[in-house]
DNA sequence: GATGAATGAGTGTTCATTCAT
DNA sequence: CATGAATGAACACTCATTCAT
């Protein structure tokens, strides 16, 4: 028998992140993500029980990635400021080397399809971040708010800044992110 | 000849956002629509071009009506932070009272549709705001970056808070709110 | 607008049987159907619900029709014996007038289609036969054995004997049906 | 060279058999049955030329068990009455036993792979039976009509009747079998 | 012999849109 | 203006079968 073709699953995430990136959500449908993976539409369905499927998994493979490309570096001993400076900073790095996955991630999220994925799974990366936060009030280094008003000035200012449709005057480079994060820290420290 | 009516318009509307809330972008099909309006998917032909037109109509109208909830209060002689809070009030009082219109417009933001309105048209509702903010630059009261910067952590991080989705643990109320407000300002004030 | 077409929708109902009857139940795809009938596929959905529904209604209307050309000379007063005759000559010329209708039936019946009829519905048609059974039961006229006996007496030889593909020998005219009906009464009489 | 697997054989055998009485034959399809018969689709092609000779081959399959069972007890020096009481209890109680292969045996029938068996080779089992028959009329024991009318009555009524879906309230016991067989009889004795 | 991967051709169904009234 | 009928094109998906191992 052949030997199922890790190439060919590849190809399949890569085409689905184009196509949706390309066309949107709505127009990529499963011919034509098959088509750009050059590959027959039956075939897709070897490596994806169904439409669903095939979407779900490249955006928990994506979500995935971008955590462990985040939070590589980060259990060491530097203080709070610093940890969440190289996050926000990592954050960044992989949000402009990989537009094409924040914006499949963003359609995503925004779709019905969003309430399939387990959330805890998907949360359960960012946990390091919220203990860190957590840490923080204790140490009455930042702000004895609720976590989730933390999170959403450390992370919703990257989405929007990171987002060339949205920030067009905006050049990510390490000045400006270095500035951008100034801000953030200003906004959740005591 | 019979005038177009405007109740039927007004029911089309209402139809698209309720749908595309219910099931999504992918899935609200013009007949769909139409249904859910009580018209024929011909009718709506008489209304909009066509879905895109239908669509893209929705989103603008839907746009006017926040600027204009959101900017009624705001010409007067407050000093510039409580022009902000006010501000900041209104959107997320907006939100909250139309969460329906916080999700279509995410999902059309996020879908190619999003490319065909004209941005400059949308976003001059908001000029009231990037005034504000540059005259704050010159008080000295607001710090001199990049407009953009500022206006992503006035904006996205009510985005984040507004959406039940991502934000289950922040309960929207008064004193959330002014803490979230005085997170802000920390990120902006000088 | 448009007036609904009978005329298609009876096209629709003659190509179904024809093709059920041609190349069988299993080949017999929706596509297929409709370009039998002069129409598009999509065409077919204005009129049924789905194929399930075209298949249900299709089995229902034949069994409409035949219940009706048996049934119409029914409720005189000639003697039991006699009424049953005229049923079952009604049925065997029935069945040769219109092969295709008993062709139809017996695949639908022998198919998973069939446990979706609301059985009392087809069978209350045939209550007529059923009371009739029972009178002759009470008069000492029938043998007194359960009705689905002697339903199968009356029927079943019918369905084989009008089975051109099970009964090649078995000319249908007027002899043989009286001969055939003897037998069938021989059978049930008391 | 290994030796084709009985094992396998006899697996797709009753895997097509109960596939198809559960689901029909429309959706029966070749790897559904493979994976019930916990075999590769491709290994059923190892033992049959394609699907239509898996359906024809078991239903010649089941024939032939049907006929062995049925016959066997067949050449005996009894009255032709009870050799056909026999014979017709042999069937109800193989029918019984086996209503998966009756039901099997009705779709096939009904499908147009029905058309591509050798009917002379099906139906020379039954020639014992019509040898009977032709034995009785001569001996003025049975009426001397068509033979295809003689096994209408003979054996329809046996189909109906073992077909629990058409016939709900007909218990199939001993003496409902005699009570059957005396009318059938009743149809074909002079 | 045995098999999972692979696929072109087809499935039933819905789509955005136009037509005829 | 208003509409249900009509449809070609596309949809997600499954099929019977073959291929490469």
């Amino acid at each position: 028998m052949r030997i199922k073709d890790d190439i060919k699953q590849e190809a399949l995430f890569k085409a689905t992140v184009k196509l949706v990136n390309e066309i949107g959500f709505v127009s990529s449908s499963v011919s034509k993500i098959a088509n750009e993976a050059n590959v027959s539409p039956a075939t897709l369905y070897v490596y994806y029980k169904n439409k669903e499927d095939l979407l779900v998994s490249t955006y928990i493979d994506i979500k995935q990635k971008f955590s462990r490309a985040v939070l590589k570096n980060f259990g060491n001993n530097l203080p709070i400021r610093d940890i969440l400076r190289n996050v926000w900073f990592s954050m960044f790095k992989y949000a402009s080397r990989h537009p094409e996955y924040f914006k499949f991630t963003e359609q995503f999220a925004n779709s019905p399809y969003n309430s399939l994925v387990n959330k805890e799974e998907v949360e359960k990366y960012f946990d390091p971040m919220i203990n860190m936060m957590q840490k923080g009030i204790e140490q009455k280094i930042i702000k004895d708010v609720n976590v989730d008003l933390l999170m959403a000035f450390m992370f919703y200012p990257i989405m929007g800044l990171s987002n060339a449709r949205s920030c067009k005057n905006f050049e990510i480079n390490d000045d400006n992110i270095e500035t951008a994060f100034t801000m953030a820290w200003d906004a959740i420290k005591l």
